[in-house]
DNA sequence: ATAATTGCAAAAGCTTTGCACGGAA
DNA sequence: TTCCGTGCAAAGCTTTTGCAATTAT
């Protein structure tokens, strides 16, 4: 793969942010350093880094798919409150693997996506001392 | 909700095919039937079905929103070799609450969406018998 | 009468693709 | 030269929305 300077600031900013972005914030933040950069480069950078196995992607219940620069798949939480997205260790991924393994179906898992929709722990928090509605 | 002719195919066909169908596979189903059918009353269907808890809906890493007439949310198994789509019992969802509830960061999940790349059995058996590439 | 639901058409959101130009190997 | 990556524009696929007409309660 070559590597060419919007290669190199998309996966700057995929590092920098700690992941979590979509194509269209990985471009908003890229634009300020290159300002003639298209959006359809930026999503060519990506699937070139995600096939490099520098870039991972998941798509969420709702919304555009989401980029990290993650090398390893792990469970993602997204907030029904703040919209916030955070995630678990990968090794949390194990435990669903060594249940899938042991039901015997027979299924080869190769990748596994993990997405929980909920209430994060700030906003659970907020909620109680706010109403109990 | 009102029960009109529209909806009530549109849930005959998710029973009768036994899930795993886009808006537009539903669609093309109830078509038969009802030929004047707008895909966007079929959209608007599901969404009234989904607020109903008859209908849940999934999106996987790649394609269309899928659509399934089961109430439980459960993990979907989608094969890379024929693109069947499989899915366990909800229970095997359970096992992986009770790990993030034992992982403790205070998150509260309300739902859980698991989705598995790989092959299935049968596509995993062919490979065998065939060539070990 | 009142409110819900549909057909219809259009738009919106996200992503991919074709093509020609430019730059690196 | 030859290939790869980019800008550019356009299309593509999926989904949502506004509005008027229709239907059920």
């Amino acid at each position: 793969m070559r590597v060419t300077p919007q290669r190199a600031h998309v996966w700057r900013v995929l590092l920098e942010s700690g992941g979590h972005l979509s194509a269209d914030g990985v471009w908003e933040e890229v634009k300020g350093v290159l300002p003639g950069l298209k959006l359809s480069t930026v999503y060519r950078a990506l699937e070139a880094l995600g096939e490099a196995g520098l870039v991972v992607d998941s798509r969420l219940p709702e919304g555009p798919r989401i980029f990290e620069a993650h090398p390893a798949a792990h469970p993602h939480l997204v907030c029904e409150s703040c919209g916030s997205i955070s995630h678990l260790e990968p090794e949390m991924d194990l435990r669903l693997l060594e249940a899938l393994r042991a039901s015997s179906t027979g299924f080869e898992v190769q990748e596994l996506h993990v997405v929980a929709r909920g209430t994060c722990a700030a906003c659970a928090g907020q909620g109680e001392s706010e109403a109990e509605s």
